[in-house]
DNA sequence: CTTTCATGCGACTGGTTATGTCGCGTTACT
DNA sequence: AGTAACGCGACATAACCAGTCGCATGAAAG
């Protein structure tokens, strides 16, 4: 390929997404550090060749220019998305719609787009895969907080550059907003919160903030301290995020009703699970699984369809919580 | 753009990836077709001047010669991914990877990598953002069913353009597995099962298939017959597959416990919800929800920490399923 | 087995395109 | 006001491109 293609194929990648921008003069320098060597006039032409075919937009107001590419467009150069990941891109978007904050979305729009794009492109002259496909997601479908936009761009810039971060911030405990500088160690998405873990400048111990209750946000450009030994993995085991209930894993074995469980013979709960088939309205299964809240949720609505063999001290549990239950529902329903 | 630059890039995304390829006839008159008058020989000229720079692949046992792209090379993109672009790629892909077929991800894989090394080109020099980030998700976190490359494939490709296909299928029901013909009207994505929703040559009714029990599937060119009238948003709210309860929605009233129920305030259960601060230790909420499965499992895990003031006929259901949880428990308690 | 046809490819050539250079005008900063 | 950086038109040269022809090859057709 000549010099010229290549050259054209790299500015293009060098240009960023509006609002940032890229001045002609920085090109040529970064062009260079590419090994392309070529005058500046050449990259005025070039820029102005390219704006022909691609939504570049240049602001003339400030000199040298500054180019920026569209917000919205994306290309796929090499090669077009074909169908099956296309079909993928619509699915992550189904997937991701309600995990993700709006804000984080955003940044995959223009591959959503491009995605969508395509198939509708394809010999389907009707256009009609969004009739085809639905994703029904778990739970009860509550909104999510919303996490401020800057916010999010704050602390994920902070984290990966390992700066700080100043943030308006109120904990429940708080009766008013405070301005805290925070040294960011890691985040934590976890339907439906987003958590920054770290430390608050002039205050003890690493803390979780929630981000949706951060109504402001910008990058501290001062290195943060960071203690020798963090570990994330081992900040979430500590069960300092409630998940946990011990770090001993459960060894449950369970006998199940069918055909209400049967799902549980071809979803496993884990990798080790033994599935032994009792007669024809029941079957059992043994297997080790986390020590979770969620654990007891589901075998607390689960109760009605099988019966907690083992452990002994997580059935009694279990029993415990149905009983409670129980009661507040007879109380509830006579007053 | 001078001409021959343009002609490249289309000429890129006009290769497949392989093992689909493209002749260099096709492309000649696809080119054509795009408004690029050329002759064969600056094509082959192009081929060649291309697989200098590209990982295109060539099957020159066949005539005319077959190229293809190189199955993993990872597709620049244009613009190049800004850093909350690659951000959101990699929190993506940690939400998917529990969600998705591998088959399904292994198609967003090239973008995952594009986007992982544009964090690791970042000025972070030690590339250390996967330690900054997790994502936890919810539930017992088992195992998916793998659902069968091929199948997944034929499948969605059946489904777009309006194809039968050919499965090998064994319902929970039959003795042995079968190979029928389906005509898909749409796929439904429900954690943890794909589901293929059509008729089946030679039987009547509409049909749910569950994808992982299909081992091999290829598509049949030949259209689909589809009743004027199917909707998949329709068949699923028809109650088809067991999520809806009923049609109605349930105008739930909850007295909640703080602070365990306190993320209900903050991820209200829809839109509609109005929340009521009684005294330190108690709110009520207010809001209309779907009539769902989840709905139950979800009152039935949480009755300890709150009370169901309305509807009532819930609060009886749930207060039987507590009461019939609990005899089991206690039965094997004491076995 | 021969013929035929489509394709690949080397070589040549006219024509197009790309690029460095220069000079001038403009703008922004000192 | 002076100066430096930048944008841009013009131009000449060099590089590159693309159509054409001829021949070789291999597959399909007769």
């Amino acid at each position: 390929m000549s010099n010229t293609a290549a050259r054209y194929l790299t500015m293009l990648r060098m240009v960023p997404r509006y609002p940032r921008s890229i001045t002609t003069t920085e090109l040529a320098s970064r062009l260079e550090e590419q090994g392309f060597s070529v005058t500046m006039r050449s990259i005025q032409r070039d820029l102005e060749k390219l704006s022909a075919d691609f939504p570049l937009l240049v602001d003339e107001n400030s000199r040298p220019y500054r180019w920026s590419f569209d917000r919205n467009a994306t290309m796929d150069i090499i090669p077009a998305l074909d169908l099956p990941a296309a079909l993928t891109f619509e699915l992550a978007k189904a997937y991701l719609s309600p995990m993700l904050p709006p804000r984080a979305l955003s940044h995959l729009k223009p591959h959503f787009d491009e995605a969508h794009r395509t198939l509708l492109r394809e010999k389907n002259p009707l256009g009609q895969w969004p009739d085809r496909v639905r994703v029904i997601n778990r739970g009860l479908g509550g909104a999510r907080p919303p996490v401020d936009a800057d916010v999010l761009e704050a602390v994920t810039e902070a984290l990966l550059r390992e700066y700080q971060c100043k943030l308006t911030y109120q904990a429940r405990s708080w009766p008013e907003p405070e301005e805290i500088v925070v040294h960011p160690f890691g985040l934590i998405f976890r339907d439906p919160n987003v958590y920054l873990i770290g430390t608050i400048e002039g205050r003890e111990g690493v803390r979780q903030l929630v981000l949706h209750r951060a109504t402001a946000g910008e990058v501290v450009e001062e290195l943060i301290e960071r203690p020798e030994d963090f570990d994330l993995d081992l900040y979430i085991h500590s069960g300092a995020m409630g998940i946990l209930k011990s770090d001993e894993p459960v060894y449950l074995k369970l006998r199940c009703d069918k055909p209400v469980l049967n799902h549980l013979i071809e979803s496993p709960l884990g990798f080790d699970q033994i599935t032994t088939e009792i007669d024809d309205k029941t079957f059992e299964i043994a297997v080790t699984v986390g020590d979770t809240q969620d654990l007891r949720w589901w075998l607390t609505a689960q109760a009605v369809h099988c019966d907690i063999l083992e452990p002994a001290w997580l059935r009694e549990e279990i029993e415990d919580t149905l009983k409670q239950g129980l009661k507040r529902t007879r109380r509830t329903g006579n007053a």
